[in-house]
DNA sequence: CCAATAGTGTCTCTGAGACAATATGCC
DNA sequence: GGCATATTGTCTCAGAGACACTATTGG
């Protein structure tokens, strides 16, 4: 190109006498949701675990915070996109790569941080529960995976004149070895004749820091309404599962009880049967699926 | 909190103490895709006129990218969140307040702005056709509302050992009385054992700056997809409108027609009737129906 | 044999697709 | 009157919900 402009210079001299300017410019963090499932320990041999979702957090050794628990996540670097801060901070706090990864929401709330101006890129991703070791007692690092419980508390819808408010109260409950954490978060839309805004706003926190509690429940949200039409759930799954062991991964994720011959039938098509069979279970045999790696339709 | 760290600080006299390091922090900018649909002119007094999506550019004035098109936006301000300043630019370049807002993707490529290292957390708005009137002639901020059509061009799947690749590309044309702009967009979703990994590639790209043929792309495809499950396509209505307006919405909005009588009965619930009709069209009138206030379910 | 789970059959209900039939203002 | 659109009716088909029935293991 060589239009000139204003100031006659063409692009090329433009860029070379170019500075940035000095205006204030924020910190970005890309902090991650990184979600996995688990089972519970069953007394009865007969009875098969249920499944659990988990989150890894890590609890902070320095100020702001100092000691509450906080996601993995870390400020991105001049070289390096969103996506790829993402990707290191999955290698080095879960060890795991090439794994399900997709950008969430960015936050930008100011004093999300009480020492400076920082945004968060937040980015969510699943793990296979037989890919990561539950490393309980790796205190080293001070990480944990944290069982996730999330409760609707309240529900409520109020008109006004314009149009309405629809506010819903949630209890984010995070269970480990290391205690528990409690947070209430609310999501609020508000509808007025020509427009909508969401937003997420925490009513209490107990034990999280930054807003993560917010970010959280962000993903948790995400990941209930993707779970019903996509093949996101595989990527929880191992190699090999049984179709219960999905559903239940579903029940756990959707936070209800589904019909068995209906789940079979809806998700026939998002997997592969193998000739496989589970073993040594008080009870008959099931038959072990993969994903199907074709892919859908 | 009276937790001391390594240092013996408390938070408090940790923040007081605490000056931001001078890492690099790159700029981050919101930029607006702005849709609104329009009439044809329609030569025939009984045939009704045809629906167009549009969207707002606007012409660049200076380096990079001098005199092409480029989504309107600004940097965002140490006292702003993202949002309000994705408010601010829709109140700059358009001239509107109270609109549907949603925040879309933050894209960080390196190198995406020649100038120094940018981010651009990308929004979406929609609004009413009547709201704003397409001031085509306002050059005095160069200014226009293009014309989108959005064609697929290419659709492929590669198996690989651990996979397969899908990329499907699509043709964005802008059409404006300043010109046409075309650029290829090519959507990439990568899988292998345990992941998925999506991208948008700019093929080629005639007239617009930055990647925001890229951002605009990702726009489309999310309108699109959550057209057929939410209000959203309402927003782009005026205050009173026919079902066949709405269906037009749709249809060019999803690129593809749809049966009347099914489309009725799948929309019901989102609009309420009137007593208005339509008048001095060539033919029966038309009902006019606004959208639902009361909220859905 | 029994506990516990695996896996299948089928009836119903709902919603979308397809197409037809009827209704109506305005030139 | 008749063009062009508005509006409704209904048949069919696919998929989800609901429930019941049969199949298999290890103890």
């Amino acid at each position: 190109m060589d239009l000139l402009d204003r100031d006659g210079l063409t692009e090329k001299q433009f860029l070379e006498q170019y500075r940035a300017g000095d205006y204030e410019r924020p910190s970005v963090a890309a902090d991650m949701v990184i979600f996995t499932v688990t089972d519970t320990d069953e007394d009865n041999y007969r009875k098969l675990p249920e499944k659990e979702l988990r989150v890894l957090l890590i609890q902070r050794g320095g100020h702001p915070f100092l000691g509450r628990w906080a996601l993995p996540g870390g400020f991105v670097r001049p070289n390096e996109t969103t996506e790829q801060a993402a990707q290191r901070e999955l290698c080095e706090e879960a060890g795991v790569d090439h794994v399900y990864l997709e950008q969430l929401y960015t936050f930008s709330d100011l004093g999300r941080d009480p020492r400076t101006w920082v945004m968060s890129c937040s980015y969510m991703a699943l793990i296979d529960s037989g890919q990561v070791q539950l490393k309980a007692g790796d205190d080293a690092d001070n990480a944990a995976w944290f069982k996730v419980s999330y409760r609707l508390l309240r529900e409520q819808k109020e008109l006004t004149e314009t149009g309405y408010v629809r506010t819903v109260r949630h209890e984010l409950k995070l269970t480990s070895g290391h205690g528990e954490l409690t947070a209430v978060v609310e999501r609020t839309v508000t509808n007025e004749e020509r427009s909508t805004a969401g937003s997420f706003t925490v009513i209490s926190n107990d034990g999280l820091a930054f807003d993560h509690a917010k970010i959280m429940v962000y993903a948790i949200e995400r990941l209930r309404g993707k779970i019903s039409y996509t093949d996101i759930a595989l990527y929880l799954m191992p190699e090999l599962f049984t179709l219960t062991e999905l559903q239940q991964v579903y029940e756990v994720i959707m936070g209800k009880e589904l019909l068995k011959a209906a789940f079979r039938r809806k998700i026939a098509h998002l997997v592969e049967e193998t000739d496989h069979y589970t073993e040594n279970a008080g009870h008959r045999p099931s038959r072990l699926y993969r994903k199907n790696q074709e892919g859908l339709q």
